[in-house]
Parts: structure tokens; C-alpha cells; sequence
DNA sequence: GCAAAAGTGTTTTTGTTACACCCATGT
DNA sequence: ACATGGGTGTAACAAAAACACTTTTGC
């Protein structure tokens, strides 16, 4: 079949923003540059999609290659397409994020892959317009999990209640009264309380929760409340 | 400056979805493709991104050339990279939906364009996947329009409260109790009643409504409640 | 004078917020 | 025994839902 004659080619790159939590605050995993232009420097997990390969197949093979991580939640979040975002060669980028459980994985990364954690709330100027790519993402994710239960993809399989709203505490930059926050998570029905307990954050002990697998993938797309007053809430 | 070798380039295209609304159902508009493959055939609005162009200068450019539309609600939605979606040669598409007032291009639309309005509800079979284009786009809408007041520039300036209910109800295909409703809106603060009244629609007459821009731009991104029970929607 | 659509208010129910004390345990 | 963080219940308030009648006017 004949091709589409005179049109420009460009090339196709993903990069993904892969977020992670501490217990204390959000950050963002970054590698240094392995090829020219900006070699050396700061930047997002990317690489090109390849012939015979979709861009969800490219962003995954990404995630694996630069990174060892794979099975993680991972959803496409814009596409950039400035015809100079990078001076070598017009490449459309197709911007992913992921979320992690950062544990998992933190020795292995610097072990074996050479990418570093930095908190999002202060991390080094990034190549091209991967700081735009960062910057949507973190407004995606607050937006995003003001409703729907993305962020215990940060979580370990079993977390307590007080690391949960940590982790919300931290992503929305604010506290909230932990006892409405427990009525508010628990009559969502996703989590399943466990009979263990986490001893390392306090002598007492805090009781572990685990997903309701099942509730959870049933419930994704509802609009769940997670957070105080989300009408006040921009993106 | 070296380029990146090795690499697959591929096209790079924009196709658009472009919704409207007729007062009674929810319209999408489609043309007859005017190049092979599939010449003939029923499909969005798409154009390849040209050199030097971004890709949301594209998405502009392909809506005025191929409808004369300009200056309306544009909003990129997702990029699709299935490596075989075109079988004549790889092409990446960045999908984006437009939402304009029908009444104000339906004439020309037709003369000048052949393009033509199908009600979301039974439209043809499109080219490729442009039937998951719609299909992601109509999710989209219903998914923002809960909470943002997007629907609104789907009608013309001057606008009935039963006008704006009748909207809704279509968009999420249910009934509204126009005591709420009104309730609802009016409470945004985005609404101010003009003097007129429209006689069209009854003996006694409707009056006109139209936007606060002010509000509406300040408002816009905040999250408003429109529709009844949110928390039962899917997308 | 009646049919057809527009407009409006109140009560009930539900959900959200604010708020303070006791518990368990390691030291 | 005390310091530290974990866990829980209730009352006040706000928001949403349910619900029915009157108004206007062209015919």
C-alpha cells in the first residue's frame, strides 16, 4: 500500500514520571542521562518507542529497562509535542506517571540502575520540558486522588491508617483530623483490617490494613471523597 | 547537532472529536475521508502535524481547515499508538475533543465542508480506531462535566435554564429535578438571568441566561457539583 | 378556559465537620 | 509513672434530595 508522501516523520519517545513515597514525603525517581544531547544530566525515565511496539508497550519496557520495575500502576498523563522540546531532532514525547511502592525497590535502583529518589518538593532542573512534565503530573495526582484511590499504589501490601494519611497529608500539604479521616477511608469499604500490628512507629502499635482487592478494582472509577473540602481543590 | 540514529520515525497526527448539541441530544461531527486508505469513509476530523507545528497548533489548524471552526473549547485527550492502528504506514495520533455551539456552524458546515452532525447515540463506522476515539471522548465529557462547567460551551451565548437541564440530561441520559437543578447552577454563581425571555420553547417564555466569564474562568477548575449523586458515575 | 411549560420553597435526609478523651506499651 | 502515638464517638452544621403547586399565555 502506498505511504503517506510528504509528511514529516518525527520520532516518538515516552518518558514517565515514576512517584514515590517514603513515609514522610512524596518524591520522584530520576537517572542521569545516558547519550547525547544533555548527557550527564538530570532526567525522567524515557526512551523511544520502537517499531512494532504501542506506546503502552514503550512505556512499560521503558519502566522495566531503566529501572528493573514492571507491574506497577502506570497511565498516560499528555502528550508534548513542541516541535523544539528537543534541539536534536523534532520527538514527540508521550508523558506517563507511575506510582510506586518506593520500598520495594529503593536498593535495587541504585544498585543496579543508577536512579536516584528526590523529594518533589525539591529536585534538580531535568532536560527539555521534563520540569513542565513533572509539574503537570503533580496536579494530575492531586487531582486524581482527590477521588479515586490511586495513592495506595504507593503503600506497601499492608500500611496503617497513620501512614495513609501521612501520605495524603503530605501530597495535599495539609493535616486532617485523623478521626474523621478514618470514618472517611474505612466507608469506602477497600480496606480489610488486619490482626497485626505495625510496631515500629509507636509502642502501642498500629493495626495494619490491607486492600479489598476486589472492592478496590469495583470502586476505581466511583468518585470517592479521601480528602476535607474538595471543592476548594484546583488542578 | 547529531541526530538520534537508529530510531524509528513515525507520523504524527491529531484527530478531533468535535461534540455539539442541538437542543435535544448530543451530536458528534464527522466527514467523508478524502484520501486513501479508506477514502469515502466516515471520520473525525485529523490532519498530520506539519513541521515547525506543535501539536496543539495542529489540532487548531485541522478544526478551522477542515470545519472553519476556530476559537472553541479544545482539549487534548489521549494519545493513541497502537503500532498498526493506520495499515498504510505507523502513524501516532494525539486525539483531542472540541465542544462548540452546533447552531452557530451548521449552515456553513454543510455547504462549505460536507461535514456532517450524527447524534452520538447512532453514528456510522468510522476509519480506523476512530470508534475508541469517541468512545474515550464520550467517557471524558461526562467524566469533566460533573464537575466542570465545560457543557456550557455547547450552547450559544443566551441560554434557558431548561435549555441547560435539557443538556445535562442528555449528556447523562437520566432526569433532574429542575427545583435542584436550577438550585444547582444558580448556587455557582457562573449564571446571570438577563431581562429577555425566549418564546420559543413556550407560551409563556424561559428567560435567557448567560455566562459570567469572570466566574466562569475563575470557577472553572474548582469542583462544582452539577449532576445529582456523582458519586454513583462511572467512566 | 385549558393545555403546556416555567418558576419557585420547604421539609427530610444525608453527609461533613469540629471536637477531646482514653488506651496500650516501652522505657 | 510517664511519654508517645493509636484509637474511638457525638453533636452541630451544611448540603442534597424529595416533593407540589402557582404562573403565564397562546390557542
Amino acid at each position: 500500500m502506498q505511504k503517506y508522501s510528504k509528511q514529516t516523520r518525527v520520532l516518538l519517545a515516552v518518558d514517565c514520571i515514576i512517584f514515590g513515597f517514603d513515609g514522610d514525603e512524596l518524591k520522584i525517581l530520576l537517572i542521569k542521562r545516558a547519550f547525547n544531547p544533555e548527557k550527564g544530566n538530570w532526567s525522567l525515565m524515557g526512551g523511544f518507542v520502537q517499531t512494532d511496539e504501542s506506546v503502552d508497550q514503550a512505556a512499560n519496557r521503558i519502566l522495566k529497562d531503566l529501572t528493573g520495575i514492571e507491574g506497577v500502576y502506570l497511565e498516560q498523563l499528555y502528550t508534548f509535542g513542541d516541535p523544539h522540546r528537543d534541539p536534536t531532532e523534532r520527538t514527540a514525547s508521550v508523558c506517563h506517571f507511575a506510582l510506586v511502592d518506593l520500598n520495594k525497590y529503593e536498593a535495587q535502583l541504585s544498585n543496579d540502575y543508577h536512579a536516584e529518589w528526590f523529594p518533589l518538593k525539591r529536585f534538580p532542573k531535568l532536560i527539555f520540558d521534563h520540569n513542565d512534565m513533572v509539574e503537570m503530573a503533580k496536579k494530575r495526582i492531586r487531582y486524581k486522588a482527590a477521588f479515586h484511590p490511586i495513592l495506595f499504589e504507593l503503600l506497601p501490601d499492608k500500611f496503617t491508617l497513620p501512614q495513609l494519611q501521612n501520605l495524603y497529608e503530605s501530597v495535599y500539604n495539609t493535616t486532617i483530623d485523623k478521626r474523621n479521616f478514618s470514618k472517611r477511608v474505612l466507608a469506602t469499604g477497600l480496606l480489610i483490617k488486619l490482626t497485626e500490628k505495625d510496631k515500629t512507629g509507636s509502642k502501642r502499635g498500629a493495626f495494619f490494613y490491607r486492600l479489598n482487592t476486589q472492592n478496590y478494582y469495583a470502586k476505581f472509577q466511583a468518585f470517592l471523597n479521601f480528602i476535607p473540602n474538595p471543592d476548594t481543590l484546583r488542578y
